[in-house]
DNA sequence: CGCTGCCTTGACCATGATCAACGCACGTGG
DNA sequence: CCACGTGCGTTGATCATGGTCAAGGCAGCG
């Protein structure tokens, strides 16, 4: 089980005893793998485990009244997209993946178990899920800008999160979802994100082919999408 | 110090214990008035306190960009806005007051202090800022939704959120926000927000006169704003 | 009694949706 | 090895929701 994301993360609080850094290498519950485009757990679900995400991209939805497909986070991994499962019963959204992808399935009881006796890793994932509502606020704003601005801002964004968490290769990284995604997370029209990405090209911003993201220009594609990570409160270990 | 709206929570999750009904009625740190339009804390900020409202009604803001002010949610007696200052150093966001309120500031420490000795209560509040998120997701689902259902939806949640904790009169209760606001919040005009709630009106759904909101079809107003209460879990005590 | 903030109305305009069609790459089976 | 199917990206034409600008009304308050 490769938890070196979450390890990044309690690194970045602190340096990590040696009793956590044995409890992360072995969680309990169990691994499970999923299929592009599965669900792990729907609304109106209730939950009896949480997801940590090993490796893969998933992505929290819900479904508006006239049937659109509503994406309302991206997910990777040593993120926990369903943490909230452990204080609210019921979904109130679904959670899928987008590639094929690896989880591991933990009981409630376990994480209240850790909770009780890592008092660290609790405030640790409470902070994430605090950061988690960060970037919610920051996509409601990103709703009210325009599309050039908020797919330049999403792209930031991504890149940002994937790097922290040891994923990127220099200027690039993995980018699986499809155009239509990130329409559904922006709130525009696949036809109108294709054509935004050929602005962010047609201006040297970005490269995009084979599903890698390149950002070829990190300052003029931070300032093209109002992008100010302060909200993603990234912290870097010592 | 008045905190019936918080103890109502407390009681929708299971009986309250005395000691917890002694540390409410005497929470540590400090009363304070704000007058209308004042701000709490701001962005970049790094508070030592969180506030408890008791009294009027609070908002959250940014500024986007091109300097417009972006509402990401209202605030209610017995919310904590600012909860996340306890694991999250910098203010990602500003807190302000749209009504004179008043608040009990409560130090950090005393805090984590109630959190070691009452953990019902650590969950309790980890639970709320759960909901917060839950409450953001629902926003950015409305900004894709045409006027007419957000300013309902708006309604209905502000509604249901201010009944929960005793502070609705029947159908009926108060709704200081300006058209302006409801704009910043929805991601609309004030032009665009003042006809749409005259369409409201004449579909007989709701009134709004002098500060105040009454519900005249409820049902009507929840189908026009897609509304359903999930994402809120608004637990009822027994 | 006059300000000031908020609500209201009208005219015009722009961003991005929708609809429709085509291209293109990759995977699968004949 | 090629033919076909399918999912995704791309392009063009038309349209609508809601923005912007500008002006007036109205109520509460000093």
């Amino acid at each position: 089980m490769d938890t070196t994301p979450l390890l990044r993360r309690l690194e970045a609080i602190g340096a990590p005893t040696d009793a956590e850094r044995e409890l992360l290498a072995n969680l309990p519950g169990t691994t499970k793998h999923y299929q592009a485009h599965e669900d792990i757990v729907r609304i109106g679900d209730r939950p009896s485990v949480v997801c940590l995400m090993l490796e893969g991209m998933a992505y929290r939805y819900k479904h508006s009244a006239d049937g659109k497909r509503q994406i309302v986070s991206f997910h990777i991994p040593g993120d926990i997209p369903d943490l909230q499962s452990l204080f609210i019963e019921v979904m109130d959204h679904s959670l899928g993946v987008l590639t094929p992808s690896t989880i591991r399935a933990i009981p409630h009881a376990r994480m209240h178990e850790i909770f009780d006796n890592f008092p660290r890793i609790s405030r640790v994932l409470w902070r994430e899920s605090l950061i988690d509502a960060a970037v919610f606020r920051e996509w409601i704003v990103l709703r009210d800008r325009p599309a050039y601005v908020g797919v330049a801002h999403l792209l930031c964004e991504y890149f940002a999160r994937v790097e922290a968490v040891g994923l990127s290769n220099g200027n690039s990284c993995p980018l699986p979802m499809t155009q239509q995604q990130i329409g559904d997370a922006l709130g525009l029209s696949n036809v109108h994100v294709n054509r935004t990405l050929q602005e962010l090209r047609a201006d040297r911003l970005i490269r995009l082919e084979h599903g890698m993201l390149t950002i070829l220009n990190k300052d003029g594609l931070r300032d093209a999408g109002e992008f100010d990570p302060l909200y993603l409160h990234i912290k870097r270990a010592a």
